[in-house]
RNA sequence: GCGCCCGUAGCUCAGCCGGAUAGAGCGUCUGCCUCCGGAGCAGAAGGUCAGAGGUUCGAAUCCUCUCGGGCGUACCA
């Protein structure tokens, strides 16, 4: 494997530091891949980083450092020193050859590793309260999470997916008040309000660029407007005809809503293959007494204050220019307070790793968190959150707007129905997460190289293709064939040096928390088989050529489908040409 | 006002724990189909890395300031 001659080379680094005075304690160096192929497989920047503490020139520390390397000829085959002090190695053709073969011994557990092994992980994303359908913005959460999980699975790690919701509230109150409204507009319609009953209808105008609407007079000013809500008021009709007007609770409505509501939200998720462990219900920490438990541990520790009626944490003693409230005077906690006792309870769980997958508005939120576990001495290291930025659809360059408010949002429903779910997930995943993401529609669309799902896509069938091929004319691509060697074609090096990448690039990902470099990466090791496609025939080459390259298509085909069942993202066998008549 | 994120090629973005002539895709231009899937390949043009200082042998990368964009800054969620 790669990896092991990497460990050589550095292993080696180490022990001719050794003989050097002057090195600091603790320096260990480091080793990358080069900038330009040219620059051989793998480099070292130690000799430049010494060049201080040693008072000598790079140069001059990379050849005496070189002069002491002992390398195992079999792994490493030449390394030289360039300047300004880069020591540069390149891999023996050998360890290529053997790298290539693990790959196609290990197929459909290439770039798997044990990173992670009896450390466990929960991811927690979505997240999204049972108000309305999920929307794009939430796509993104939902991808990134579900992508970061499997790449955690594929590094060895076990993985939790959760989905934290709040079902109480004001939130959910409007939901129900939303709802109301609308039963009494469908009875009305319907001619079944009981006689007697008025119905009026009011003109709501909520500024802001709104389209002022005609409402029921009892919808609530905040309420939401999505068609959703109606369809919800017509199965309460149906199931209870004009019975709920006789209570003014509004637990019928929520109920109603939240199940249709959380069962389209699992419908959507199925389709982008997204399948949750465990929904914590916030609901749940009011019922165990844990909000209790918090505040009065929170309490004991002196931080907390009443003022106006209001419980306060005392965050301007904790590195915040003001203090927050985590219990407002009506007696109603703020988000805060169960979101406080939410992480404590994830971390008493006992998971190595509790990753929150948050939205940039959440970025001055979810401090307050941690400064409040830290109080209570939770261990807060084990939490890590990574802040997406918003999305951004643009068709025809110009940019859709989004407003839950005005129910104009486009739903990750009418999205992923119109370009599909391996677009949907790749797209917003290719982007890092810290910016913002510009979603073109156009191009999603387009099946064509232009769109990069395709470009993988299709490099994938096309090497099932020619393997189904090479079957017809009886080469055999089952077993590994013994002349690996034969592979020597600069394009076939270049592919298969790609190839081998995908362990530790996976690795990286995982560690990194960041999905964008697995597209990347996916992208050029297409384009390097592309290049040895062009380059080197296959099929139609003496039986030991046809062999190896046979066998090279199979591993790109391996590296390939591997990497996309990480993104969540099918590898199809064949693909469909584009329809040529206009 | 304050806090966080972001300004890299015409467009969308990699690179950012300092290092080798700043990379990719799209778009533009030029070539390549008697040949395993042309949804492809090869090549070209295109950048004072927002600006100004600073640290350093060396800065797109670190620090400070300025300008521009986004998100926050609620007893909203």
């Amino acid at each position: 494997m790669v990896m092991t001659v990497e460990v050589a080379v550095q292993e080696a680094l180490e022990a001719a530091l050794k003989t050097f005075d002057g090195v600091p304690a603790g320096f260990v160096p480091e080793l990358e891949k080069p900038r330009a192929a040219r620059f051989g497989d793998l480099s070292s920047n130690c000799a430049l980083k010494l060049a201080r503490h040693l008072r000598r020139p790079p140069l001059a520390i990379a050849q005496a450092l070189v002069a002491e390397l002992v390398l195992d000829p079999l792994l490493v085959d030449s390394c030289e020193v360039v300047r300004p002090g880069f020591i540069n190695f390149r891999f023996a053709r050998g360890h290529l050859y053997q790298a290539l073969a693990d790959c196609l011994d290990a197929g459909p557990c290439y770039g798997r590793s044990t990173e992670g092994r009896d450390r466990t992980v929960l991811v927690e994303f979505v997240s999204a309260n049972p108000t309305g359908p999920l929307t794009v913005g939430h796509g993104r959460n939902a991808v990134l999470g579900d992508t970061i999980a499997n790449m955690l699975e594929w590094t060895g790690y076990t993985v939790a997916r959760e989905y934290y919701y709040n079902d109480a509230g004001r939130q959910m109150r409007v939901l129900g008040a939303s709802v109301r409204a609308r039963y009494e507009q469908m009875l009305f319609q319907k001619g079944l309000l009981p006689p007697g009953m008025q119905y009026a209808t009011k003109l709501l105008d909520r500024g802001s660029g709104e389209e002022p609407r005609l409402v029921p007079a009892s919808f609530p000013d905040d309420g939401y407007l999505g068609a959703y809500i109606a369809e919800v008021a017509l199965r309460l009709v149906d199931k209870w005809g004009a019975r709920l007007l006789r209570t003014p609770d509004l637990r019928p409505f929520i109920d109603e809503a939240e199940t249709l509501i959380f069962a389209s939200i699992r419908r959507t998720l199925k389709r982008l293959g997204i399948r949750m462990d465990t929904f914590f219900n916030e609901r749940s920490l009011y019922d165990n007494g844990a909000l209790e438990e918090v505040l009065g541990l929170l309490e004991e520790s002196g931080y907390l204050y009443r003022k106006e009626g209001a419980t306060w944490l005392r965050t301007s003693a904790l590195d915040k220019d003001q203090d927050t409230v985590l219990v407002k005077s009506s007696g109603e906690p703020t988000y805060r307070l169960p979101d406080i006792a939410y992480h404590r309870d994830k971390v008493a769980r006992g998971y190595d790793a509790c990753i929150d997958i948050f939205g940039a508005d959440h970025i001055a939120t979810y401090p307050d968190i941690l400064r409040a576990l830290r109080v209570l001495n939770v261990d807060a290291d084990r939490i890590e959150v990574i802040i997406y930025q918003f999305v951004t659809l643009t068709r025809a360059g110009q940019e859709i707007k989004m407003s839950t408010r005005r129910a104009t949002f486009v739903t990750l429903d009418a999205l992923i129905q119109e370009v599909g779910p391996d677009v949907t997930r790749f797209f917003f995943v290719m982007r890092s997460a810290g910016r913002h993401l510009e979603f073109d529609l156009d191009l999603a669309k387009e099946a064509s190289d232009k769109n990069p799902v395709f470009y993988l896509q299709y490099a994938h069938a096309r090497i099932c293709s020619i393997v189904a091929k090479a079957r017809g004319v009886g080469l055999v691509t089952g077993s590994r064939p013994s002349s690996l060697a034969l592979l020597s074609h600069p394009a076939e090096l270049a592919l298969i040096r790609s190839l081998v990448r995908f362990p530790k690039v996976l690795l990286k990902a995982a560690q990194a928390r960041e999905p964008h470099r697995l597209t990347v990466y996916l992208r050029s090791v297409a384009e390097a088989f592309s290049r040895f496609y062009h380059e080197c025939r296959i099929i139609k080459e003496p039986s030991p050529i046809a062999g190896a390259r046979m066998a090279l298509a199979i591993a790109t085909r391996t590296v390939l489908a591997n990497g996309l069942s990480v993104l969540g993202i099918s590898a199809p066998e064949r693909m469909d040409r584009r329809d040529e008549t206009p």
